[in-house]
DNA sequence: TAAATAGTGTCTCTCAGACATTATGAA
DNA sequence: TTCATAATGTCTGAGAGACACTATTTA
């Protein structure tokens, strides 16, 4: 079960290594995560989120990246995924030993899955229902994890248009806000700091009226990735 | 070599699953790291970060506080010790396949090391010159990926605290800063944002003159994590 | 017309940054 | 005394939050 091995450290057991993904969404203005159902034993019948084994020679972003191609059917270089952290509690695993390296992974609002899908493939369901589920393994606490790094990356970073399409008005990405963080924000404050954040947004010539109202601009993603200074959410009032 | 399995993604090849440290401190004003020499191949002579492999019924964060107390020989529930992210290229160990999972901990100007230190085990440099020599593996990286942690870390947190005594004066804290950051800050600014801080530090009665001056009060690290709003770095100027 | 959303402007308060001034020790 | 650092205070400009007002569409 273990070797030997020079004079680094004494013996160095077998581990089975897993990605498992955190994968958020905002859709009609709820924020979202996608979760598969267990086929089998262990958790069987229960949520979980997706994930799987990493191969042999495989790096752990590529395994992440594949798994991510596999549930949500589009080419990951489109969507934005980074490592999370890393689960490593000795029986989060009832089978055997299995170290899981969570990564966190944002879409925009996917046309699949839609209504018919099959058993073994994830479905997106709020968030919130998720959290009051009891998701597989440590599953919870992952989802919990990723979550809160979304929310804290939507104040200093302009991640929030990986949630939205390729063309987005101010009230979508506002939108987007208002559900990741759970709190509506003062359209006319959002509007004066988005367009003063150099490099968050490239204003383009058309205009859309889909939402009603009056016509809003639209925009694309500008090059900047970090907000400075940063679009601070709503902090908790302690009373 | 590898294993089917039930009907969760086919197999589960074995890794080697180890931990590396970057352990930081500030020792006279230099912002240091903790690093050994390598008595073995690969990498023989090289610097390296310390770590070794996880025991096999060892949870991940237990291993790091094992290798962090045998090598800064302090308990380490009084170091802060923390996450930081996990390596894993399929090449990053000529050896064999190993996925490392690395930690940041944070300590004070430990007595320890002195002059007479065995060749075996770890010493303090400055960062800057772990940074401009070769390090073993993919550790350059992964020290890069501590520092900027930490760096941006003393921004929203108190955790600045962790690189201090028990007790210590505003202006102590101050040279933390200073150091971590490599950038001066002005002291009466520093001091006012300090104070201010709700649950950052707190005073006590005493004094003290090492430093030279006028007595500068001391204090203890406050009940708060957070910091907000944040201590915020001197930006880079872009000219 | 009303209703809805987009977009602009204004006021105030907080806070960061620059810098003056006084306080209190050691050499 | 001089020198060094501690501690407090003042001024100014940037920016966040609250909110009034105008613009342009659909129903």
């Amino acid at each position: 079960l273990t070797k030997s091995v020079d004079g680094d450290s004494g013996t160095y057991p077998p581990f089975a290594v897993a990605v498992d993904l955190v994968v958020l969404t905002v859709r009609s203005g709820t924020f979202c995560g996608l979760a598969i159902e267990r086929g089998v034993e262990p958790f069987e019948g229960r949520l979980a989120l997706p994930g799987g084994f990493v191969h042999v020679d495989e790096h752990l972003d590529r395994a992440a990246s594949r798994e991510l191609e596999e549930e949500t059917r589009v080419p990951s270089r489109r969507l934005h995924l980074e490592q999370l952290a890393t689960y490593g509690d000795p029986k989060r695993d009832p089978r055997m030993r299995v170290v899981s390296v969570a990564y966190l992974a944002l879409a925009p609002d996917l046309p699949w899955p839609a209504a018919g899908t099959d058993a073994a493939s994830a479905e997106w369901r709020p968030v919130a229902e998720l959290f009051a589920s009891k998701l597989a393994f440590d599953h919870n606490g992952i989802l919990a994890d990723g979550v809160e790094r979304a929310r804290a990356k939507l104040e200093y970073t302009t991640l929030a248009t990986a949630f939205c399409d390729r063309e987005f008005t101010i009230g979508e990405l506002r939108s987007v806000y208002e559900a990741v963080w759970g709190h509506d924000l003062d359209p006319r404050n959002f509007h004066r700091k988005v367009i003063a954040s150099e490099g968050f947004v490239v204003p383009l010539e058309r205009t859309t009226t889909r939402g009603g109202g009056r016509p809003a601009r639209l925009y694309r993603a500008g090059p900047a990735e970090d907000l400075f200074p940063p679009l601070v959410r709503p902090r908790e009032t302690s009373p």
